[in-house]
DNA sequence: CAAGAGAAACTACGTTCGTAATCTTTTTCA
DNA sequence: TGAAAAAGATTACGAACGTAGTTTCTCTTG
């Protein structure tokens, strides 16, 4: 098991982001797109790839002169992470009060109803 | 609107879970709680007490030479900003991904669906 | 009334984060 | 070949956090 990368910050998700998107990328590429997607300047872009490649997030691969980028770190690793942080700090570890809270305190259409039992549905096929 | 709270850390939501299991109490009573169930110094209960205070996450009133403290901001509310908090950044503000996600990477029991089954039968007898 | 005990207030200090600026090295163009 | 440009590395700096220590204030008790 690759050793559990430390916590990524809500920042750095972003730089994550785009690299989930394609990779790998250059530093410019990576740049330039969050140019567009942040007001942020070009070296806080960059200190933010630096923290994550020192975070073992992601890696680089020297292509002639420049880096190469690519994540380490998936998003439903990330994903998975950052959900079961929620779930053991502010619902005890419990998938039903967060789901009883949300349709409590959050606005669920039937939409999202009717989805929901699909994926329980389908879940359940799943596991047996 | 009480001002929006700003969000309160890891640290100070486990005094606000003292506090939200029993209000309003005296410093030495949570102080005492909370060194049973962490190894926090005394002095470091106190600080998050502070803060907590500073913050408009609990209140204080005299009660003779002491103070009492009560929760401002709700558990639930504090639940509300969090999963909304973590759907924004990290399932991009939509709740089926995160329960497929769930789906996939968590092991939900037979119980578990038949729960959140009943969930989805509640809340959308409710809702009509 | 003076001294001590306990609560609250203030201060501290290393780390992480957000947000860059500066320095260094490498490459390239005139 | 020498100077500018680009990428990366290093440094910065204030706010928030985790984790206390120190100072002050105020009852209480001898």
């Amino acid at each position: 098991m690759p050793n559990p990368v430390p916590a990524i910050s809500e920042a750095e998700s972003r730089v994550m982001e785009v690299l989930w998107r394609k990779s790998p990328q250059s530093s410019e590429e990576i740049v330039a797109t969050l140019r567009q997607e942040s007001d942020w300047h070009e070296k806080t872009i960059r200190t933010l790839l630096g923290r994550l490649l020192g975070k073992g997030a992601a890696s680089a691969e020297k292509d002639g002169r420049r880096y190469l980028y690519s994540p380490t770190l998936t998003r439903e690793q990330w994903q998975s992470q950052e959900s079961r942080s929620l779930l053991d700090r502010v619902f005890g570890g419990r998938l039903s009060p967060l789901l009883a809270h949300f349709s409590e305190h959050e606005k669920l259409g039937a939409k999202d109803i009717a989805e929901l039992r699909r994926l329980l549905d389908a879940i359940e096929k799943k596991g047996r």
